[in-house]
DNA sequence: GGGAACTCCGGTAACGTTGCCGGGATTTTT
DNA sequence: AAAAATCCCGGCAACGTTACCGGAGTTCCC
């Protein structure tokens, strides 16, 4: 085992003290060039590295971003954390990943054991039950700056940054009444989830602003994402929609091929569109017309607005939203 | 801006020393049970929580584990980030998580960033271009443990953790063979990718063992996973197989796509196998039969064993390889 | 009842680094 | 030529924690 080696060493060998080693590395302006030159040479020559921790400890300031997600393994949320890493190593910022599988306890945890390691960030998407924000407001009340992406609660006051899911239904909703569609049903996620709620509105208002009657026959929701869509799929087809606009991309897969198995042709009789774009949607038969969100663009966005907090000091506390894209292809056509 | 409690805090509040402090909250043996008592409950109060870099500091133990992916976005890598996740926080460790986007160079600053935050263990799964590993041994020679997985090289020598995808290819070869065919293609795919090569082997050592001749005309290799895909499976049709074995199963899609539009019946007229079982797998018409290798599990037994190595001190460069499991679907039955 | 063992605690020195302060030596200014 | 400014450097304290040592007080045993 090789100790490695300290400024202690620098000085000993060099005759000097440790502060001069100390202020010849780190570029100060009152060190001799002689001397600091001298230092320098010795340290390439011992390949001496600077203690990252002990920096760490006098300066507190880690250059450490802790980041929360419900769920690494997940496209959306594997895809943001893809750009926050993208760009943290960019800006020579470290992450610490944890991830709170859904659950608040674990949550908890992780934010707290993140803080014990001096983060100098927190980026948090929460668990779908987190309702009581406290450990955040404690991170904050420690200085920490805080952005929260995706799955935001209006109780933490700190800069956000989501996707304009109202934009995306609306603009989905749109896309099929400009194919001539008339008859446009949806099937919608669990009630009370900020999500579905958003969704269905751009949904209404596109219908609306397109002076269609929305027909309450034509939406129903699903109470969990899987479970009852076959149900949801079979009734809204018996009201004969020539559209269905679905809450997401594997509800709309399924869709697709209960309406091929019953008869119809996607797109020639119903038009279907999903939600996420994920990379199920571009394989299908036919292939999935569906909203776009920026996951890669949300955590690089986020992290780059984190940092900005982290080095300007100052909170803004803005929102930031990101557009979708819709995805056209065959299934609406 | 409230400072973080500290035992100095606690013993200052409690008229004791800061070693007493210190022996309370570590649970040390010489000391009272009722200062001990006393200690924990301020402690609980004051939400004192141990500063970990000071700690890492003084014990010259980070407990900070480094990974290194190719990328994060992907089903199977964010799979295994999963797994190492929840068993590094259930054991206390901390995980740094890079992503090298398949660039050497990116790899290699990635490693060096992590060494100089002393990370006690590394967990690295190499970029399709990596060949020499110096940066990974001078890790290794600074005595951080490294354990590789899934994307090893044979010139770093330390524990491996695969997935045994000979033994996965092998069965699902077996599989159609017993399904009654005979003509089976394959399409592989880059030619000197480890992955692809064990693949292949899997396919040719159970057409050996079922005495059928293999017949390089229905072999053919794609130099890049998605490129030329579209083109061997046109070439590979011509051939009139009975049965293809595709790389992956993004390739296997594209051939029952492909296939059906040539007017074949998938599992009717041809059987088709991918590899992975990614999502998309379960949701396409006919559904896929594909491998399905255990990412999760690859993670968590990669950072078991990395712990292991880095508490008991012991090196023991062993292989681990887990098994996958053949999922049948549709397009085979 | 006196020495031995045990229990429990405080003081001090580390871990590797930075920041501040003071001061000697040199240079500049008046 | 004296005063002032500048240039460099060393010493010391700190960051929050742990490890080690010594010692006061209590209990134990013959």
């Amino acid at each position: 085992m090789i100790k490695p080696v300290t400024i202690k060493d620098l000085a000993r060998q060099l005759n000097i003290s440790i502060s001069t080693v100390s202020r010849a590395l780190r570029n100060a302006n009152d060190i001799n060039p002689d001397t600091k030159e001298t230092v320098l040479k010795l340290a390439r020559e011992l390949e001496y590295e600077p203690n990252f921790i002990a920096q760490s400890l006098v300066k507190k300031q880690t250059r450490i971003i802790g980041v929360v997600v419900p769920l690494i393994n997940s496209n959306y949320f594997s895809e943001a954390l893809s750009g926050m890493t993208d760009l943290a190593i960019e800006q020579n910022y470290h992450l610490m990943i944890c991830q709170s599988n859904e659950r608040v306890d674990l949550e908890n945890k992780s934010i707290r054991k993140l803080v014990a390691c001096n983060i100098n960030g927190l980026l948090i998407s929460v668990s779908k039950d987190t309702k009581s924000p406290e450990v955040i407001r404690e991170a904050q009340n420690k200085n920490i700056p805080v952005v929260m992406f995706d799955r935001i609660i209006p109780e933490v006051s700190c800069t956000k940054v989501i996707v304009d899911e109202y934009e995306g239904a609306y603009k989905a909703v749109e896309h099929l009444i400009r194919k001539g569609c008339k008859k446009i049903a949806h099937i919608g996620g669990p009630r009370d989830l900020s999500v579905s709620k958003k969704r269905k509105q751009g949904y209404l208002d596109a219908l609306r602003d397109y002076k269609i009657e929305d027909d309450p026959k034509l939406i129903i929701h699903c109470k969990s994402f899987e479970e009852d869509a076959s149900n949801a799929i079979r009734k809204v087809l018996a009201e004969s929609p020539d559209a269905i606009f679905c809450i997401n991309d594997l509800t709309a897969i399924m869709a697709i091929q209960y309406a091929r198995k019953k008869g119809f042709s996607i797109p020639g009789d119903i038009r279907i569109v999903g939600f996420n774009n994920d990379p199920v949607s571009g394989v299908v038969q036919p292939a999935l017309t569906t909203v776009m969100q920026p996951g890669y663009e949300v955590g690089k966005l986020a992290m780059g607005v984190l940092i900005d907090e982290i080095e300007k000091k100052t909170a803004k506390h803005k929102l930031f939203t990101l557009r979708t894209r819709l995805v056209t292809r065959l299934s609406s056509r």
